[in-house]
DNA sequence: AGTCGGCGAGAACGAGCGTTCTCAGCGTCT
DNA sequence: AGACGCTGAGAACGCTCGTTCTCGCCGACT
């Protein structure tokens, strides 16, 4: 049995680890500790630290984009297409705010392994790619230009790293704002 | 005598080293190897890595600014206002474009060690102010209110961080495009 | 000329890394 | 009942880390 509960937890607690620590600082064995999982199982279902770097990465990329789909479905389903976009920066204001918020493994990770992990940048171009596709769709349905994706990928990725260096989250309203402004000046 | 030439190189090689591997994956060794300078001199200079490290963005906040102050100064010295904000994006994607381009190491080191190192984060935000204030005096000169700065640097971040996971520079155009309709937005 | 203080090269240290191995125990099949 | 194979706990391995120590050497002062 590959018991699917162990492989969660080993999950987690490497997710947790890795932001708060850096992936380079988290041994195996503090990820054993943190999740009960002995070395043996994790071992076994991930071959090397390298390829529970990419689990980690591969389930984060599924858990952001499911929030961010989800709470744009929930808090602006009868929306306008204007608002729908904004919502997303509504959800970072709400992400920014959690108490670890420690800014976009994605682009952490770029920044602490990419000059030697190939791997690390593919899944963190996909994950983004995904993202802009998302926005891509939004912008379509409110009948702005393609090239509107691409801005505001740019400015929800400046939130993720301001709100993290700074520590707080008003980046996300910066950026909200910005992105409102870019929407009515293409709609002209 | 401290031989400035000696701490020069370390610091030198240790922001290489620290861009290409991440903090956590170089040690003292390959600083010395890859500088020349001495374990025992390294350590005189900078009692800790941690000291090196904190001595490594200090030099790298004035190198950053500069290089962009000296641009726009080189570049749009004589154009407007409006086009001299958006040189400072000019300058980015020339910046983006260098072959071993890895990102702003504030950014960075914030993603790899934010959890850890309560330094490396206030070292992060003094640089980042400093860049609003200067983006600020742009704005001020161009006679556009206030909170276009903050946006510019939200913009200005994601533009780094977009470009460096993607290892492309067209961020940078993204970035410099949707501060020009912030702008003319602004305007009116 | 002789002593001495600071130097560079590199060994050494204790800790922690990623990974593998040992081994006693336990459930499962015959 | 008894043999087997997989398990978890943890020791062990070889390496690298940040930091300190040893020691032979050289230049400066008396």
């Amino acid at each position: 049995m590959t018991d699917q509960a162990d492989v969660d937890r080993a999950l987690d607690a490497a997710e947790r680890l890795f932001n708060a620590r850096g992936v380079q600082g988290v041994g195996m064995d503090a990820i054993r500790d943190a999740s009960g999982v002995p070395l043996k199982r994790l071992y076994r279902e991930f071959p090397s630290k390298a390829d529970l770097l990419h689990a980690v990465l591969e389930k984060r990329d599924l858990d952001v984009r499911s929030a961010i789909t989800g709470f744009v479905d929930a808090n602006a389903a009868s929306g306008s297409p204007r608002d729908r976009v904004l919502a997303v920066f509504d959800y970072l204001a709400g992400w920014f705010a959690e108490p670890d918020f420690r800014g976009c493994m994605f682009l952490n990770t770029a920044g602490e392994l990419g000059g030697t992990s190939q791997d690390v940048l593919t899944v963190g171009r996909r994950h983004k790619l995904a993202l802009r596709d998302y926005l891509s769709e939004l912008v379509d349905a409110a009948e702005l230009p393609e090239a509107l994706a691409d801005q505001l990928l740019v400015l929800a990725n400046g939130a993720m790293a301001t709100a993290a260096l700074n520590g707080t989250p008003e980046a996300a309203g910066q950026a909200r704002a910005a992105a409102a402004v870019l929407i009515d000046a293409a709609v002209r």
